[in-house]
RNA sequence: GGCCCCAUCGUCUAGUCAGGUCCAGGACACCAGGUUUUCAUCCUGGUAACGCGGGUUCGAAUCCCGCUGGGGUCACCA
C-alpha cells in the first residue's frame, strides 16, 4: 500500500515526469445507468488526454467508481456504465477491465488501484487520521436528527445554515478519548478563514469567502468517506492532473482545495463545464421518462396495470408519486403498450432508439466545445470523428453557458452519419442493433436479405430503429393491408381512372417477369411504360399503393422484390377489387 | 433567500481576451424553388439574433456599472 503516491519515480513512465503529463479521470457514482450528461464528461475528459498523448505528451484517461454511498450503488450499474463507455469508444488506460470487440479496457499499469472506492477505506482512513492528528480535522458527535434540528431553527430565522463547531467545544483531549473509545462519530473538516481562489480554465477565477465555508463531513458515521475526501485523496494517489467536470462541482472546488492544502497535496488543474438540458429549459433527467409514461397513463386513463410482472398496487403507487421510477424494461414495455415514445436520456435509451455512436459522440462534443475551424467551403468544423477530437480537443473551445440538448440536430449528425456508411457496413450495424432491440426484424430477415435491403433503407433512415418503419409493409400479411383511401384516389381513381386500368394491365404483365430481383422489375416497368406510351407516374405509383397501401416507399423495384412475386400479384388483386367497389359505389 | 456561474438567430454556436474589416458568419430546424416514377437523399435561395438601461470611446456584440433573465449550490448524495 505504501509508495502509492510515487509512482511517477517507481514505474511509469521512467523518462517523465514533466508538464507534459496528463492524466484525467472519470468517476461515476454507480447508482443507475449511464446519464448522457456523464457520456460528455466522459468523452471531453478521455479527449483531452489524448490530446496530450498526440502532442507527444503522456496523456492517460482513467476511470473510477465512486461507489461510497453504500445504499444506492450496485455492481450491475457499474457493469452497465463500463458498457456503455466501451460502446461509445471512450476508452480507458487504468481502471476496472473490461472485454470489448475481443479487446481488454483499463487495467493497472501504473499499480494506482484499486478503482472502486469501497476497496480502498484504509487508504481515506490512513489521510483522515492525518487530518484529524494535524488538527485539520475532528470528530463530531452529533446525531443526523440532532443536526436537523439545528438547520431546521437556522431555516426558520431565515439565516443560512451552517455547523456550528459544537464539537470544537469539547476539549481536544476529550474528543480524542471519545474517538478512540468508538463512540459513533463524523469526521469533520476544519475549514480555513480566508478565501480560497479556484483557477479554473473554462471560468477564469472564482473566489469563495470563508464566510460561506462550513466545516463539512469528510467521514459518515458508517465509516465511509464522503465524495469529497475520497475524490481529493484518490486523485491525488492516482496522479491526476486535470480535473474536468460539471459546473455542479464548482461551489465544491473550494473545499477540494482546502482538503489538499490540510493533506499537502498539489492541486490538479480545474475546468468546469457548463450543464445540459432539456429544450424547455428543464434538467435532463431520468425522470423524465418515467413522467413522460406518467402523462401517458392519466390520458389513456389506465387503472390497472397493463404489463406482466407490475403489480397494481405498484403500479398505483408508481402513478402517485412523482419521484417513483419504474425499472426499465417496465417502463419499457408500459411505453410500447400505449405506444408512447420515451425521451432519450441515459446512453443505453439513445442505443436502443438506434443512434450511431460517431454522431452521440459528435453531437456530445460539440455541445459546449466549438473547434473554432473552418472547412474548405468555409462553413464551421461541425461534424468530426474522434480522431479529430482527439488531436484538437481543448479548453479555449470550451463554451461557458448552459446548453440545450437538441435531439433534432443530434437526428441530423445521425442521419448523415449513416448515410456516410457504406451500404454493407449500414446491413452490418443494422443487424447488430436489430439482435439486440428488435429480434423480430432478425427473424424476418436474413443477413444476406438485410444487405440488399440496405441501399434502399439506408437513405430513408435517421435511426437504426426507423429501418423498420421503411420496410414496414413487407410486415404485414397481403390480405391485412389497409389502402390508404386518399393515396388510392389519387393513384388510381382520379380523372378517368387512368391508373386503375393500368394496374390491370400491369398484374397480367407481372405474370411474365422470369426472374423476380429489383433491376429486372425496375426495367420491366420501364418497358411496360414505353409499351404503352404513358409516363412513369401513372403506372408506378398504382403499384406503389397496391403493394404498400400507401403513396411512400423505397424504389419500387426493390419495393416489390422484397414483397415477392406471388405476394404483388395479391395485393395488386385486392387493391383493384377495392378500387372498383370504390368507383361503384360512387357511380 | 445567501453565495457562485452564465447571457449572440427557435436551438447549438463563430465573433468578445488584443473595440472599427460585423447593417453579425456557420450548423440544425423552418420557408420557397429545383433534381427524382413516390418518399427520402441531393442542389439553390430565403426568413431569423447581439436581453434591457446607463456609461467609457471618434467608434462597442466586443470594455465598465446596474437591472432583468437562466442555471448551480447550500446532505452523514455524488
Amino acid at each position: 500500500m505504501q509508495g502509492r503516491s510515487d509512482w511517477r519515480l517507481k514505474s511509469w513512465p521512467m523518462s517523465t515526469p514533466n508538464d507534459q503529463t496528463v492524466i484525467t479521470r472519470f468517476a461515476p457514482s454507480p447508482t443507475g445507468h449511464l446519464h448522457i450528461g456523464g457520456a460528455r464528461t466522459a468523452l471531453l475528459c478521455w479527449a483531452y488526454a489524448q490530446h496530450a498523448q498526440n502532442e507527444g505528451g503522456n496523456g492517460r484517461f482513467l476511470l473510477r467508481i465512486e461507489d461510497t454511498d453504500q445504499t444506492r450503488s450496485s455492481e450491475s450499474s457499474t457493469q452497465g456504465i463500463l458498457k456503455d463507455l466501451a460502446w461509445l469508444g471512450i476508452d480507458w488506460a487504468d481502471g476496472p477491465s473490461v472485454e470489448h470487440d475481443g479487446k481488454t479496457i483499463g487495467g493497472d499499469d501504473r499499480a494506482v488501484g484499486p478503482y472502486y472506492q469501497s476497496q480502498r477505506l484504509d487508504l481515506y482512513n490512513e489521510h483522515i487520521n492525518k487530518l484529524i492528528e494535524s488538527d485539520h480535522a475532528y470528530p463530531a458527535f452529533e446525531t443526523p436528527e440532532e443536526l436537523e434540528a439545528k438547520r431546521k431553527v437556522a431555516i426558520e430565522a431565515k439565516t443560512g445554515y451552517k455547523y456550528d463547531r459544537a464539537a470544537l467545544e469539547i476539549p481536544r483531549e476529550e474528543r480524542m478519548q471519545r474517538l478512540a473509545a468508538g463512540e459513533p462519530h463524523v469526521v469533520r473538516l476544519k475549514m480555513p478563514d480566508s478565501p480560497i481562489t479556484v483557477h479554473d480554465q473554462i471560468l477564469g477565477d472564482v473566489t469563495v469567502g470563508p464566510d460561506e465555508f462550513d466545516d463539512f463531513i469528510i467521514r459518515k458515521r458508517d465509516g465511509f468517506p464522503t465524495y469529497h475526501l475520497a475524490v481529493v485523496v484518490d486523485d491525488a494517489l492516482m496522479g491526476v492532473t486535470h480535473v474536468l467536470r460539471g459546473q455542479e462541482h464548482l461551489i465544491n472546488t473550494p473545499r477540494h482545495i482546502a482538503i489538499q492544502r490540510a493533506l499537502g497535496f498539489d492541486s490538479p488543474t480545474y475546468a468546469h463545464m457548463p450543464l445540459i438540458f432539456n429544450p424547455d429549459g428543464s434538467k435532463m433527467s431520468k425522470r423524465d421518462k418515467d413522467k413522460t409514461a406518467k402523462k401517458a397513463v392519466k390520458e389513456a386513463k389506465l387503472e390497472s396495470s397493463p404489463i406482466d410482472g407490475l403489480s397494481d398496487a405498484d403500479f398505483a403507487k408508481w402513478l402517485k408519486d412523482k419521484t417513483r421510477q419504474l425499472p426499465s424494461d417496465q417502463l419499457i414495455a408500459l411505453a410500447n403498450h400505449l405506444d408512447v415514445h420515451l425521451p432519450e436520456i441515459d446512453v443505453e435509451d439513445f442505443r436502443r432508439a438506434g443512434y450511431l455512436p460517431e454522431a452521440l459522440n459528435n453531437y456530445l462534443a460539440l455541445l459546449g466545445w466549438n473547434p473554432k475551424a473552418k472547412n474548405e467551403d468555409g462553413t464551421d468544423v461541425e461534424r468530426f470523428d474522434m480522431g479529430y477530437l482527439a488531436s484538437h480537443y481543448g479548453f479555449e473551445g470550451m463554451g461557458k453557458g448552459q446548453a440545450k440538448f437538441d435531439r433534432v440536430k443530434l437526428l441530423s449528425f445521425n442521419a448523415d452519419t449513416i448515410a456516410e456508411l457504406s451500404d454493407d457496413a449500414f446491413a452490418t450495424r443494422w443487424r447488430e442493433w436489430a439482435a439486440s432491440y428488435d429480434p423480430a426484424l432478425c427473424e424476418k430477415f436474413s443477413a444476406e436479405d438485410m444487405r440488399l435491403l440496405a441501399p434502399a433503407v439506408k437513405t430513408r433512415c435517421k435511426t437504426l430503429a426507423d429501418g423498420r418503419s421503411v420496410i414496414g409493409f413487407a410486415f404485414i400479411d397481403d390480405d391485412a393491408i389497409e389502402f390508404d383511401g386518399k393515396a388510392l384516389h389519387k393513384a388510381l381513381l382520379k380523372g378517368d381512372a387512368k391508373g386503375l386500368e393500368m394496374l390491370k394491365l400491369y398484374r397480367v404483365f407481372l405474370d411474365s417477369i422470369e426472374s423476380f430481383t429489383p433491376e429486372v422489375i425496375e426495367q420491366g416497368v420501364k418497358d411496360f411504360c414505353e409499351q404503352h406510351e404513358v409516363g412513369m407516374g401513372k403506372v408506378a405509383q398504382p403499384i406503389r399503393v397496391a403493394v404498400t397501401g400507401g403513396p411512400v416507399s423505397p424504389p419500387l423495384g426493390q419495393t416489390l422484390a422484397i414483397i415477392g412475386k406471388d405476394a404483388v400479384g395479391a395485393r395488386i388483386d385486392r387493391c383493384v377489387a377495392e378500387a372498383e367497389h370504390t368507383l361503384a359505389a360512387k357511380q
